[in-house]
RNA sequence: GGCCCGUUGGUCAAGGGGUUAAGACGCCUCUCUUUCACGGAGGAAUCACGAGUUCGAUUCUCGUACGGGCUACCA
């Protein structure tokens, strides 16, 4: 192990489509990691997979790594010193490692079609054996350079008949990793499949790129989901079979994100049948146009989303739940992660942004709120304004896109009034209470909350009319509905003019 | 089916031989406020089961059950 280097981890997606809060999850807990021992976070893109790659994506995720404020030190984009960070374009670089296995007796060519594959399959499916294995008990059944004789061997290579290498997994012999959250996990390698390395295409598979790539680029750490843990015992084989044990990463498999609802790992169909996103931003698939809600369009705050997912499976021991992404590098361990999965939450996922939106200042809210405001038409021309009504609204708000209810008509009058609440109890007295407030409004020089419910007060006390039974009509009146801060607030922020306009135009709808 | 991983309230979870088994979300009640929230005070609700070790197991061991992952020329 390369005890004396400096930390490096990587995040590898595959360009396949929209990226899974798991995803940004493991990101992040490298990223932590990285960033609290000084390291570096690394970007690479595994796309060796051509028939799904899919336009956009790899810039897509760039994206969503930029939003969450998880940028790498090296990528396809940044460059650095192991470039390139994409594996198509690193493709010639691995068929030399395959062939040293070949050589050194730990893989072989396979040249069987997938037809054979698949009545291999077949042949040996039974109750007893569900999924039949390329592995040791069959592999001298098939067409490889195992069980064929040499001059045919020769004579399929020769004629360029496509073929693959495999690993050949030894026999009855147990294969250990040491996992920074689980512990010791031992395999029999009897039990495992000579899993391809390197594919009829030239490219590698995950299992040989990975190794290869995390050697060649210096990777120290290497942090991924669990379901990549049953096939870690082929990983571990392979940097021994390389001659590279000594520089073998530290392994750490992450528990994974669970469906609310039922069993099973999240996604993205959960998301969409259960009506919360699981894509960290808005995703269009370019093949079927469709788009899948992200967790930033719905009106998240990265600060927001980063800090609900640290808390998916970690905890720092104390009851704190709320981190900045600094105060997460300080803090973060990965000892402390959680093996089993966890089920999403949304409920507790909005609590966090409440909370987020809550605590953050107007100020800085402003940038994201206006942009919102203006994707809905409703220009704001007094940036002042919009301030004061954020700081008057944050509080009442789950998502960013609240602003816009809770906050549009301070700027634009309601188009008409919904005085369903009020009707009942309507009555003459009321409308000349309203007519008299507004008259004493104009007169004043300016209002301020207090002042405005002084003036409410007095002039309820007056009439004779519990100032209480005025107040939601007030509301109304201004609002157009029953929501929004307090009342007096709403009026000092209107303005006089504005809030006597609104009076004598809701009087004139009123019964 | 096989292999691997897991299991504290509905959910996220702290704890780790002796505790009234924290806290948070959600839910309910009350309070504040004659909007809705926020805030405050309460409440219901948990150690999967069975053995073993022990004076004593939620905690350690082993089984069982349940759940999950993997079992592709996908990652």
């Amino acid at each position: 192990m390369a005890t004396n280097n400096k930390v490096r981890v990587r995040f590898a997606p595959s360009p396949t489509g929209g990226l899974h809060l798991g995803g940004v999850r493991t990101v992040l807990f490298n990223y932590l990691f990285a960033k609290q021992h000084k390291g570096d976070f690394i970007l690479r893109i595994e796309d060796t997979d051509q028939s799904r790659f899919v336009p956009g994506a790899e810039q897509y995720i760039v994206d969503c790594l930029t939003w969450c404020g998880l940028i790498p030190d090296e990528s396809p984009s940044l460059g650095g010193d192991y470039a390139p960070y994409r594996q198509s374009e690193r493709k010639p670089l691995y068929r030399q490692y395959a062939e040293q296995l070949v050589e050194s007796g730990h893989a072989y060519y396979a040249f069987d079609t997938p037809e054979e594959l698949d009545a291999m399959r077949a042949k040996f499916k039974s109750e007893h054996n569900a999924s039949p294995q390329y592995d040791h008990q069959v592999r001298m059944q098939m067409r490889n350079s195992l069980s064929l004789p040499s001059h045919e061997i020769k004579r399929l290579l020769d004629e360029g008949i496509p073929h693959v290498i495999r690993i050949k997994m030894p026999v009855d012999e147990v294969v250990g990793l040491k996992d920074m959250i689980r512990g010791g996990v031992n395999f029999n390698t009897s039990q495992v499949d000579d899993k391809v390395l390197l594919k009829g295409d030239g490219m590698p598979t995950y299992h040989l790129a990975v190794v290869v790539d995390d050697y060649l680029m210096k990777i120290t750490h290497a942090f991924r989901g669990e379901e990549w843990l049953p096939s870690a015992a082929v990983h571990v084989l392979l940097w021994k079979y390389l001659g590279w044990e000594d520089a073998m990463p530290q392994w750490a498999h992450l528990p994974l994100i669970l469906k609310p609802d039922g069993n099973g790992k999240l996604s993205k169909r959960d998301g969409d049948r259960l009506g919360f996103p699981v894509f960290a931003m808005d995703w269009l698939d370019p093949k079927t146009n469709e788009l899948t809600k992200g967790f930033k369009e719905l009106g998240f705050l990265p600060s927001a989303f980063i800090n609900l997912l640290a808390m998916l499976g970690w905890n720092d021991g104390t009851t704190r739940e709320l981190f900045t992404l600094d105060e997460l590098i300080h803090n973060f361990s990965i000892e402390r992660v959680h093996k089993g999965g966890a089920k999403f939450d949304f409920e507790k996922a909005k609590w966090f942004n409440h909370e987020w939106i809550k605590n953050s200042t107007a100020k800085a809210l402003f940038p994201e709120v206006k942009k919102l405001f203006e994707q809905e038409n409703v220009a704001i021309n007094n940036d002042a304004q919009l301030e004061r009504v954020i700081e008057l609204t944050k509080e009442r708000c789950t998502l960013l896109t609240d602003f816009i209810t809770q906050g549009k008509f301070f700027f634009v009058a309601p188009e008409e009034i919904n005085g369903e609440p009020i009707k009942a109890k309507w009555n003459s007295d009321k409308a000349n209470f309203f007519e008299e407030f507004s008259r004493l409004l104009k007169a004043t020089d300016t209002i301020d909350a207090i002042s405005a419910e002084t003036i409410f007060k007095n002039l309820a006390t007056e009439k004779n009319i519990k100032p209480g039974e005025l107040q939601l009509p007030l509301r109304i009146m201004l609002v157009g509905d029953k929501y929004g801060p307090p009342v007096f607030d709403i009026a000092a922020t209107l303005g006089k003019d504005e809030t006597c306009i609104r009076i004598l135009s809701a009087l004139a709808q009123l019964p």
